[in-house]
RNA sequence: GGUCCAGUAGCUCAGUUGGAUUAGAGCAAUAGCCUUCUAAGCUAUAGGUCCCAGGUUCGAGCCCUGGCUGGAUCACCA
């Protein structure tokens, strides 16, 4: 039980022994103490200001006194103003530390039998270019999210589905077929996703040249759009596609293996991975079945031409399309299908959608026409949606060529990790194994953490020049940190230090020391705000500010030169701690840790 | 036009059931600290009408109303 629920419980038998009034625990604030006022936890009594019918002073002393008397941990108080600033003793840190200490996992709820089961997809890519940016930001934030629920104890499903049919495929397979001259990724040494970008581009140069050739033989831009050969010819190959033309299906499967390989070493590099991944060529045609149910049902209407929609107009939105005239599906449909589906096979308790926030209204509806389709289920659907990301220099756009390849990306941090760390000259010692490994670590910490550290919800500017920063609220800075620590027990094994697995508790311990502990001890809370928020954001700050205490502490406190020896011990544990506690943090959101750096 | 999201220091961001005269970090700027556990660190200075106007109350960056600005979206594309 921690320190605050006594205190609410206390602080209710007090207002009951003291006023005769019964309060609920939940409206009993407690707050860490402000830095300038002596005491660790502050208890706000104006809202028992109406039971007590004094002022809000004597308030707080009756509070006081009580609490002083009932709880061993407070040896004093004090009051300002309406706050009743409560000291805790020295004893109770080291014990909630020693706590910590003893606990696996500290903070992480275990998996049991019966617990909610959540499926998540993330990444979602398409098959005719390499994932960029953007990409990024949706792969670490559904990973990331993944382990933070994980460590609710949550069952977490991860799942990816693969938008690998579509006009946009034949597109590239097109140009390929047309420009390629055979290539392959095996003949010119290019990764295959970007070898398959590569003529995703140079389709729409051809096209734009060909629209360019109708227009001035004196054809309307738009309809020059429309009429341009390549188009067609694209559209023909996808009804082929469609058909099974066994030509066209062995092109289609050849170029997407090799995109899909590519993507594997993306994803590698990424550290990301997934329990299942669909494949849209498998699932398009899925959810055509439920809706013709619906129409029948009469939820759903049929116009003359043959389409089928859903009337959300009493939700305030528009009418959707969920058929086409021809009785083809269109995205909605499939999404609808696969909710159902996995709803059905894996008898998840919710299924969230990482997808940026675009399509939020796409999102909105999925869960109104499940609702209407008559599935219970339907507000289990959440969508945990993203903000884009911007460069400095605006919005990326494939066809301008203003997009940030991830692979290019990931490499240019790990060049800059090298460059830096060989400036400092570190690693010395270090095989160069071992230092490339450590230069990939801080790498991807620098670009994760950049990226993780923005709410989710919210749009992020994309600063090349800072991202590769390595110092302030960056993910090498926490790396540092816990470096640091680790090097510090180094030192102290190399002295033939014996440390303790506890720490003694009749020890004097500075304000420093006891905030290091305060903080360690909310790291619990930490985790169940993300995982209720769906926000690393949450994680990165707390371990940042965590890091950031450390290292003033560290910077003001001897350890391996501490003469007191249970006071040094103390430190050694405490650090031991802080530094669990980081990588514990720092794998929610995917980052490792080197021993070095 | 409808709907949703955002607006906090020059820049990037924190600020979670409304709480303390002084709204926090980092970057950038300036000035300091390495014969002492890793200076990718620490300390200090400077930098703000929390978009605007009303309202709610003991108290508002946070809640309500109205407006302004920016973004997303409203396809027989996915």
């Amino acid at each position: 039980m921690s320190i605050e629920s006594i205190i609410k419980g206390k602080v209710v038998e007090a207002i009951s022994a003291c006023y005769g009034q019964k309060v609920e625990e939940e409206s009993v604030q407690i707050q860490k103490t402000r830095r300038e006022f002596e005491g660790d936890l502050t208890v706000v009594v104006f809202p028992f200001l109406r039971f007590s019918k004094k002022s809000p002073e004597e308030t707080a002393n009756d509070l006081g006194n009580y609490l002083q008397e009932n709880i061993e941990a407070i040896p004093s108080f004090n009051i300002v103003k309406g706050f009743l600033n409560l000291v805790i003793d020295n004893t109770y840190w080291l014990s909630i530390l020693n706590e910590a200490v003893k606990t696996d996992n500290y903070g992480f709820i275990p998996l049991v039998e019966g617990a909610k089961k959540v499926m998540i997809e993330y990444s979602s890519p398409n098959t005719n270019k390499p994932l960029h940016l953007g990409h990024i930001r949706n792969n670490l934030l559904g990973y990331s999210v993944a382990q933070i629920l994980k460590a609710n104890g949550y069952e977490v499903i991860k799942v990816n589905l693969v938008n690998d049919r579509g006009i946009h495929i034949c597109k590239s397979m097109l140009a390929w077929l047309r420009f390629g001259e055979g290539e392959t990724p095996e003949s010119t040494g290019i990764k295959g996703d970007h070898l398959v970008g590569k003529y995703y581009v140079k389709f729409d140069q051809e096209y734009k040249k060909e629209i360019e050739t109708l227009v001035t033989s004196g054809m309307d831009t738009d309809e020059a759009k429309k009429k341009a050969p390549l188009l067609l010819e694209a559209q023909e190959m996808l009804v082929k596609w469609e058909a099974g033309d066994e030509e066209t299906v062995a092109l289609w499967r050849k170029m997407n293996d090799w995109v899909l390989a590519g993507f594997e070493i993306t994803y590698k590099t990424m550290g990301v991975d997934f329990d299942k991944v669909y494949f849209e060529s498998d699932t398009y045609k899925q959810g055509k079945a439920i809706v013709m149910r619906g129409l029948e049902e009469g939820v759903l209407y049929q116009k003359e031409t043959g389409s089928v929609w859903a009337n959300l107009e009493s939700d305030g939105l528009d009418h959707k399309l969920l058929l086409r005239d021809d009785g083809t599906s269109v995205y909605m449909t499939q999404d609808i299908g696969t909710a159902y589906e996995r709803f059905d096979e894996f008898k998840i308790d919710e299924h969230i959608y990482v997808v940026g926030n675009e399509q939020n209204y796409h999102f909105q509806v999925l869960s109104l026409v499940m609702g209407k389709l008559g599935y219970e289920w339907h507000d289990k659907i959440q969508h945990l949606s993203y903000g884009m990301v911007e460069l400095p220099e605006g919005k990326m756009k494939s066809r301008e060529g203003t997009v940030v390849d991830a692979d290019d990306l990931m490499k240019e941090m790990v060049n800059t990790a090298r460059e830096t760390s060989e400036e400092l000259g570190k690693l010395s010692g270090y095989s160069k194994e071992e230092a490339e490994d450590v230069y990939y670590k801080v790498a991807m910490g620098a670009l994760k953490y950049f990226i993780l550290k923005v709410d989710p919800k919210k749009n992020m500017m994309f600063n090349p020049k800072d991202s590769i920063d390595f110092n302030g609220n960056t993910g090498p800075f926490i790396q540092y940190t816990y470096t640091r620590i680790q090097s510090v027990l180094r030192k102290a094994k190399e002295n033939g230090v014996e440390i303790p697995e506890f720490a003694k508790k009749d020890l004097n311990i500075s304000e420093k020391e006891s905030f290091l502990i305060q903080m360690l001890a909310n790291y619990p809370n930490v985790i169940k705000d993300a995982g209720r928020d769906t926000s690393p954001a949450l994680i990165s700050n707390y371990v940042y500010d965590l890091s950031k205490e450390y290292n003033q502490f560290y910077h003001d406190f001897p350890m391996n030169k501490e003469e007191n020896e249970d006071l040094r011990n103390f430190r050694f544990v405490l650090s031991k701690q802080v530094a669990g506690i980081i990588k514990s943090g720092m794998s929610l959101l995917g980052v490792s840790l080197p021993e070095r750096m």
